[in-house]
DNA sequence: GTTTTATCGATAAATTGATACTGATATAAT
DNA sequence: ATTATATCAGTATCAATTTATCGATAAAAC
């Protein structure tokens, strides 16, 4: 068999290092190179250059030439592509606070075919706003909203107390992933696709390494 | 040899399990049950028990009573010790940008020990602003301020491409770890923590997760 | 043209992390 | 008091991920 050792699904690790790649490629764009080599790519970003080749080779069809390496444009757009910078999935998000409003303005999702169109908020404040090109609505028309534009993705970024209640309202309106923002555990359905976000629990690490130093 | 098969550091994972234990502890708190068990814990936040009791003897003292469980105020305590909610780290952000702004809001930091004190941006409209009680200095202010009052934790939120040079100058101000939220590897001298917080990758896997439904 | 060499792809080994199993034990029920 | 049982802790197994090894090969050097 031919696939024997190939692992059927590519892990998650292996998905967040690729927009590493993909950031220092195109940092070489620019340059007169126009190969580069998995032993370079690796000693860059830190990594060992066994998994970078493995990394390249699971989400590309290239094949990398002996001594030069990999064709750099075309890991590019293998990569892009794998990422989904051609997919179009429209995206919706819950709770424009803080954290919310920094996710609207945010331009770099496009690149992973994330299109917010909408946001929806509770709060009468902040309905009607517009941050950056995009309208804040109330929470009521959400699935008014959904019914006549149907949404891929739901962001939720309402405090965790409200977010299940959000999560099931998102759910409600047949969105396929939810990509919460709240540090809780949603209870969802089989099926609905769930993306914790949880921000601070990387400061568990920092302070777990922190104090490790001494 | 006793502790043969104990792993001799606690995986990232289970570190960033513990926030969703001790929220999930919380709940409990102001109920009536003051015991819990490992199998509930599990089945509520969707993991292996053998998992949960693994986690929890790796960062708790206290031993579970076979048909009771764990004693949850214990617990709560000691996943917060863990956790860093009363180390007292002194963070500044460079980037008071649109996720700047957000972080120098949230709350939720302290309770993992951290506490951010100042902000540094390049922009003057951003300079002489307060945000959530915070002020925001030149960044060529830095070096000064770190010398005055000692810093911990360095955060980066500018944009990708002057990432770099924020890490340098945060080095330069002697933080001790560097959390980065621009989609970039930094290069560091050793001895430096970086944490990187690359949010957008979270959609490479929601995509992959998409793709493979169908 | 021949040799040298850097890098590839594939396979194997090692490490790590997650899950299953088992005997011990404290609690609750009889 | 005795028995039944849920849960624990420890050990073993399994799965996944990372790292090492090795022969093959295309490019560069001679
Ligand atoms: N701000 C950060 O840097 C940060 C960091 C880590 C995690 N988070 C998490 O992200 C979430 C949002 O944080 P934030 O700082 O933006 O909070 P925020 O208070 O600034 O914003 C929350 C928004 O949600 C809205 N909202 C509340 N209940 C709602 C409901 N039931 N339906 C619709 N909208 C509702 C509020 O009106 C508000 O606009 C929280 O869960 C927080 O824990 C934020
Ligand atoms: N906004 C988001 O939701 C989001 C999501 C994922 C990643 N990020 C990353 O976070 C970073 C910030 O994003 P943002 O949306 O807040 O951008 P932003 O443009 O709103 O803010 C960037 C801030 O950095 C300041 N700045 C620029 N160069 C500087 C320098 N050399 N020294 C000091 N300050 C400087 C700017 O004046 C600005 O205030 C980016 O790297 C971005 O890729 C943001």
């Amino acid at each position: 068999m031919s696939d024997k050792n190939l692992p059927n699904q590519v892990s998650a690790n292996t998905l967040r290092r690729l927009p590493y790649y993909l950031s220092y490629l195109k940092t070489l764009k620019n340059t007169d190179v126009s190969y580069i080599s998995a032993p370079v790519i690796a000693s860059e970003l830190d990594l060992n250059e066994v998994q970078v080749r493995k990394d390249l080779a699971a989400i590309s069809s290239v094949a990398g030439k002996p001594k030069k390496g990999f064709e750099i444009d075309v890991l590019i757009n293998d990569i892009q592509a794998y990422i989904g910078c051609d997919v179009n999935n429209c995206g919706i998000l819950v709770g424009a606070g803080h954290l919310g409003r920094a996710l609207l303005a945010y331009s770099g999702f496009e690149a992973y075919g994330l299109n917010i169109i909408a946001a929806f908020d509770s709060n009468p404040a902040a309905v009607g706003k517009d941050i950056a090109g995009k309208s804040v609505y109330h929470t009521d028309a959400l699935l008014d909203f959904c019914k006549k534009t149907p949404v891929t993705i739901g962001i939720i970024t309402v405090p965790a107390e409200d977010a299940q209640e959000i999560c099931d309202l998102l759910i409600k309106a047949n969105v396929k992933a939810i990509w919460n923002f709240a540090p809780v555990k949603l209870c969802t359905p089989d099926g609905v696709i769930i993306q914790n976000e949880n921000i601070a629990a990387s400061l568990t690490i920092i302070n777990k390494k922190l104090a490790e130093q001494f």
